[in-house]
DNA sequence: TCGGCTCTTGACGTTGACGTAAAGGGAAGA
DNA sequence: TCTTCCCTTTACGTCAACGTCAAGAGCCGA
């Protein structure tokens, strides 16, 4: 396959909508590692790959080095016991903190839906014919 | 009914495990208005819903910029009609961001669940009773 | 009356996640 | 060869969301 696509800083940030400051700045943070082309950086297909993992890590409320240990858990398949049970349970960690924030977000949805409705209801207190967008 | 309840800053900090620098903070920036009995705040019920409600944004990632927004829509249900039309769409938008965020929550946990198989795949090899914590 | 507790208002400090400006290198096209 | 990009590093700046003193007021039981 092609597994050797290279990609630019240039291209990244393009793609993602990210500064290249936020790329050198997660490479300072040990999130990627890119290789050099000289003082160039090249990004294989894995960094881009790790780069759409924290871009979503960030969204969905992740701090940076809360990313970063999630990142390297993915890394140490290898080691004892020990280490895939304590990896096992940081990962249940992190499916829990994410399943109580659906729960919140549903609570929120519930509300932003509920001022819909009064709005709505409010905006058209006689007609019918006024419902979607 | 129970409207006329009202509690000390003390109170709330301990029932939403918060400092007292957050809620006063929250006041400055204008997402709470408690009364005052003398110098000292007076939290109504009111208020306390306005408090579940930050927190609840905040922990779905709102700034606290977007939760006063939000707020200030439900005070908003009077104005023209122009100005109900504003503060639908503003509550269409945060719902939009809401799923698109459940999206993302979705991916994650898919990932993570990956992690988990893939462990749980490396630490029974042979062995079959070690599933559940 | 006196600690001790909780409340208050400043005001400066901190942390995370970058922004931004300065100064320079290398390649490519006019 | 000169200008123009895009790349680099270094380093100080910024913004949000509080934390952390400092200094003082009010009240309550001993």
């Amino acid at each position: 396959m092609n597994t050797t696509r290279t990609y630019t800083i240039r291209q990244l940030t393009k793609e993602f909508s990210v500064t290249a400051r936020t790329l050198r700045f997660y490479e300072d943070e040990g999130l990627i590692a890119p290789e050099r082309r000289g003082q160039t950086r090249i990004y294989s297909g894995r960094d881009r790959a790790r780069i759409i993992l924290i871009l979503r890590g960030r969204r969905v409320g992740f701090s940076l080095a809360e990313i970063r240990e999630i990142l390297d858990l993915y890394g140490v398949h290898d080691g004892g016991v020990t280490q895939l049970v304590h990896s096992r349970k940081k990962f249940a960690e992190r499916i829990d903190t994410l399943e109580r924030q659906k729960v919140d977000i549903d609570e929120s949805l519930k509300e932003l839906r509920k001022g819909i409705a009064d709005i709505d209801g409010k905006l058209a207190p006689q007609q019918q014919a006024h419902a979607a967008e």
